[in-house]
RNA sequence: GGGGGAGUGUCCCGAGCGGCAAAGGGGGCGGACUGUAAAUCCGCUGGCGCAGCCUUCGUAGGUUCGAGUCCUACCUCCCCCA
C-alpha cells in the first residue's frame, strides 16, 4: 500500500475511507505544499441526508481537520436531473419547491460536522443551481458538450449498468455526468477548488470533471473516492426496511440514532469506530479487541461518539443514559420517545392495538393485532394477550403507560 | 412509423388453467436461544374499534354469477426493423 506523506491521505487511509485516488503522488505533494480546497456534492432528493452519506461528510470533516478547506455543494441544480449512478430505476423528477425545501432542511446537519465561516480553512456551502440554472443550451453544448464522447460515456458504469440490465435511462439522466463534470470546473474557477471526493460510484463522474478541467481550463484537478460501506452481513449501510437512518433529528431522534449504532454487528465495530468517530487509533485498537459480551462496551462508545458528532454531546449522553436505564436497569426512563393522548379518550378506554398504532409503534392497528397474537406487544412490560384488550386510565403507572414492541422499541403514552 | 415483449401484494425479486387477499424467495418485524450482536429454529409481513366489512395485480372501460387471469382503448418501459 502506498505510503502517503500528507496528513489528509494518511488519515483517510488509516480510517479505512480511502478507495481510489486519481494521481496519488501529485495529490499527496499538493496537499503537503498548499492548503487544498476540496468538495463533495450532495443531492437534495430528500428532507434529510442519511447514514449512507456519512462517510462523505466525514471525509470533508477530515479534510478540515488536516488544515484544508471543504466545500459542501448542495445539488440544487443537479437534483433536477437525477444521478443515474447505482440506481436501477429512473429518478423521479422533483419540483423546484421540493428541492429547495429539502435543501433548507439538510443545511443544519453540516453545521454539526464542519465549522463554517470566512477563515482560510472554514467550510463554505454553495448550491450548484447558482450556475447550472443559468446555462443556455446551445452555448453549453458548444463549449462543454463537445468535449464529451458519447462512445466513452456509454462505457461508464453508471450508464452501462442500466443498459446491460435493460433498465430505462432517460436523456435527462444521461446528462448528469456532464453537469457534475462542469460543476468541478466551475468550482475550480470560482474557489480554486482542486479536489473532489465522493463514493466509489462517483469515480466516473469525478474523472469526467478532471478531464474536462484539463481541456477547458488547463487545470490539474484531483479525485478521491471512498469505499462503499456495507455491513458485515452484506447489506448496504443505513438502509433498513423501516426506512433510512436519517441524520436530521426531526426524522430520527437522537435516541433512535444512538440505538442504530448500538446495534452494530460485532464484526463492524472496529471499522465503524474508525469511519464514524474521531477516537484516536490506539483507543480503537483497544476497543475492537474486546471479546464476547465485552464488545458491547465498545458499541456503546461507538453509539455515543457517533451520536455526539451528529446531534451534539449532550443529546448523545442523554440517549446513552436513557438506554442504560431502559435496558440495564429495566426501569422507566423519561428519555424514551413519548406520545400524548387526550385523557378523555383513555378514560373511555382505547384498544391497545389502536393505541400502539396511534403512537407509531406499529404501522397499523392490524399490524398491532398481529404483534399481539405473536406475543410481541407489551403494556407496562406485561405481554398483551388479548387482541381486543383496552387501555384505560387504570393502566397509568407513574403517570404514563409504557408500550413496548419487542425488546427494543418502547414508547411512553402520556395523557394530557 | 412497423413488428414483438413487459408492467403483480405501494421494500425488492417473482409464480399465477376465470373462484385470489393471490405460490415462492429476499428483506423486515416478532418469538425462542443470546450479549440490545451474529448464526439457527418458529411465527407474522393489505386496511378497519376485526367471528364481519372494505380496498389491491400500469390506467379506464367491457364480457361474465364471478376477472390478476378474457376483450377494447390508453399510459409507461424494453427489444428488433425503418
Amino acid at each position: 500500500m502506498t505510503e502517503f506523506r500528507s496528513d489528509f491521505l494518511r488519515l483517510l487511509q488509516t480510517r479505512g475511507q480511502l478507495h481510489q485516488v486519481t494521481d496519488e503522488a501529485a495529490l499527496d505533494a499538493a496537499l503537503l505544499e498548499n492548503r487544498i480546497t476540496g468538495y463533495i456534492g450532495f443531492d437534495c432528493t430528500g428532507p434529510s441526508l442519511h447514514v449512507g452519506s456519512l462517510v462523505q461528510i466525514m471525509t470533508l470533516r477530515r479534510l478540515q481537520q488536516t488544515g484544508h478547506k471543504p466545500i459542501v455543494v448542495m445539488g440544487g441544480g443537479t437534483t433536477k436531473i437525477g444521478d443515474p449512478s447505482g440506481k436501477d430505476e429512473m429518478r423521479q423528477v422533483l419540483s423546484a419547491e421540493v428541492i429547495e425545501s429539502n435543501k433548507q432542511k439538510i443545511l443544519g446537519t453540516f453545521a454539526r460536522f464542519l465549522s463554517f465561516g470566512d477563515g482560510p480553512s472554514d467550510a463554505i456551502m454553495v448550491d450548484n443551481a447558482d450556475w447550472l440554472d443559468q446555462l443556455s443550451y446551445i452555448p453549453f453544448l458548444r463549449d462543454i458538450g463537445r468535449h464529451f464522447s458519447v462512445n466513452r460515456m456509454l462505457t461508464m458504469d453508471s450508464v452501462k449498468l442500466r443498459l446491460d440490465r435493460d433498465a430505462p435511462l432517460s436523456f435527462l439522466e444521461f446528462n448528469y455526468m456532464i453537469l457534475q463534470a462542469y460543476d468541478f470546473v466551475e468550482l475550480y474557477r470560482r474557489f480554486g477548488c482542486r479536489l473532489q471526493c465522493g463514493g466509489s460510484d462517483q469515480w466516473g463522474n469525478i474523472v469526467a470533471g478532471i478531464d474536462l478541467a484539463r481541456r477547458v481550463a488547463d487545470a490539474e484537478l484531483f479525485g478521491v473516492t471512498s469505499p462503499l460501506i456495507t455491513t458485515s452481513s452484506g447489506t448496504k449501510m443505513g438502509k433498513t426496511a423501516a426506512g433510512a437512518v436519517w441524520l436530521n433529528p426531526e426524522l430520527r431522534s437522537p435516541y433512535d440514532y444512538w440505538q442504530f449504532w448500538r446495534n452494530t454487528d460485532d464484526g463492524d465495530v472496529g471499522r465503524f469506530l474508525r469511519l464514524f468517530t474521531d477516537l484516536p487509533e490506539p483507543e480503537i485498537q483497544r476497543l475492537e479487541k474486546l471479546q464476547g459480551a465485552e464488545l458491547n462496551d465498545a458499541k456503546k462508545i461507538l453509539a455515543t461518539e457517533a451520536t455526539a458528532l451528529c446531534h451534539g454531546r449532550a443529546a448523545a449522553e442523554e440517549a446513552f443514559e436513557t438506554a442504560r436505564r431502559t435496558f440495564e436497569e429495566g426501569v422507566l426512563a423519561e428519555g424514551l420517545p413519548s406520545f400524548e393522548v387526550e385523557s378523555s379518550r383513555l378514560k373511555a378506554g382505547i384498544p391497545v392495538a389502536t393505541l400502539a398504532h396511534l403512537a407509531g409503534l406499529v404501522r397499523s392497528s392490524s399490524d398491532a393485532r398481529r404483534s399481539i397474537q405473536g406475543g410481541g406487544l407489551r403494556l407496562n412490560d406485561v405481554a398483551v394477550s388479548d387482541v381486543r384488550a383496552m387501555a384505560t386510565l387504570g393502566d397509568l403507572k407513574d403517570g404514563v403507560i409504557k408500550l413496548s414492541l419487542g425488546k427494543k422499541n418502547h414508547i411512553l403514552i402520556k395523557p394530557i
